[in-house]
DNA sequence: ATAGTTCTTGAATGATTATTCAAGTATAAG
DNA sequence: CTTATACTTGAATAATCATTCAAGAACTAT
């Protein structure tokens, strides 16, 4: 009925989040989005809309990531306390070995973008509530599992976890060093004990 | 011998500080700069160079007030853990009143220029090594006045606590209810105990 | 083979940008 | 008053940007 498309939709995006995720939102042009994705102006008009179209999928993918992790963490064998550390384990080791040096795509477009656009803040905003809800999951499992004070509500502890994953997302773009990054994950292990 | 200047220097840090703080370097043209201090082009050229020399001062002013802050706290009478206490509540105030509603000017120049700018990223890195330092010294306090445990190095205590402090000036950025912040605060302080 | 549909191309558009600079202006010293 | 010096003005410059669109190309169904 019609001619195909020649790209893959889903790598188009994959490649526009390389270069979102290097040069934030306004930094990059649409020239930079041709190269990366081999795709004319054109094309990704017809595709996406406009610019901002192209990075609202390219947020929702990243994100849904987050949170599909998040969930199997919860779905997998082990104590959920050690599931916990490891998250922000992870993060840390992300950090160290430069994987992170360009932040997370999430805080960063969070900042650059929160004050100038509705629609994606509000969509930012859902997605926040959806990663506190998944850590609250881990932490009521914790819980219940003695690893963790239960004097407090999850879904409160959650918010004390979320505030660290994002202090340390701010953290690693200056380059800090292992040791003030481990402390940090020692302090949140230490406010969950009590 | 010479034309005096018709401007102040320091009220026009002051003006462009606040175009600055609501819209992001990337966001405010020269134009805008022009309308907030009433300086024409040539004349914030010829008195700071560019708008990355401008945007320096700004950043500069911004971070020693926070900074002297922090200091005249520490010399100031009652009890280390409570001025601790203090410095994460009002945060929290801010974000809830709106007063903070365009977050830290800091935390929101780190993440948007530090991929892009070695000047701005090393300049940023310093002020968050000075702001750990003057927190570590309030630790240390409240760890000689028994509220605070002495497992941990005043150092890597600060870390805990300058990260969740940039943990909720990203938090702030999307309308979070006080009940979410105010439990971050519970586990800074449970984290500091233990 | 033809018609209908959708995809691709990439130059053109119009807006916005940071920065420069030549001309005009105000002050102080001699 | 004259001259030297520094500040002020704001239009001009040259670059970059997101977006559009008309023309050409590829595929399917008939």
């Amino acid at each position: 009925m019609s001619r195909p498309a020649e790209y893959n939709r889903d790598s188009v995006i994959n490649q526009a989040t390389a270069v979102f995720w290097e040069k934030g939102y306004g930094k990059t042009s649409i020239s930079d989005l041709v190269e990366a994705t081999g795709l004319q102006p054109g094309s990704l008009y017809a595709a996406f809309g406009n610019k901002k179209g192209l990075f609202l999928e390219v947020v929702d993918q990243y994100n849904d990531a987050f949170i599909r992790r998040l969930r199997a963490l919860r779905a997998a064998d082990g104590a959920a306390i050690k599931k916990l550390h490891g998250v922000l384990e992870q993060i840390v080791e992300d950090a160290c070995n430069g994987k992170a040096k360009h932040g997370c795509l999430t805080v960063n477009a969070l900042l650059e973008l929160s004050r100038h656009d509705d629609d994606i803040s509000a969509r930012l905003r859902g997605y926040n509530a959806r990663v506190r809800k998944a850590v609250a999951w881990l932490v009521s499992d914790a819980q219940a599992e003695g690893d963790v004070s239960t004097e407090r509500d999850p879904n409160e502890m959650a918010s004390f976890i979320v505030n660290n994953i994002w202090g340390l997302r701010v953290m690693c773009k200056s380059q800090p060093d292992r040791a003030s990054l481990e402390s940090v994950v020692a302090g949140v292990m230490a406010g969950l004990r009590h």
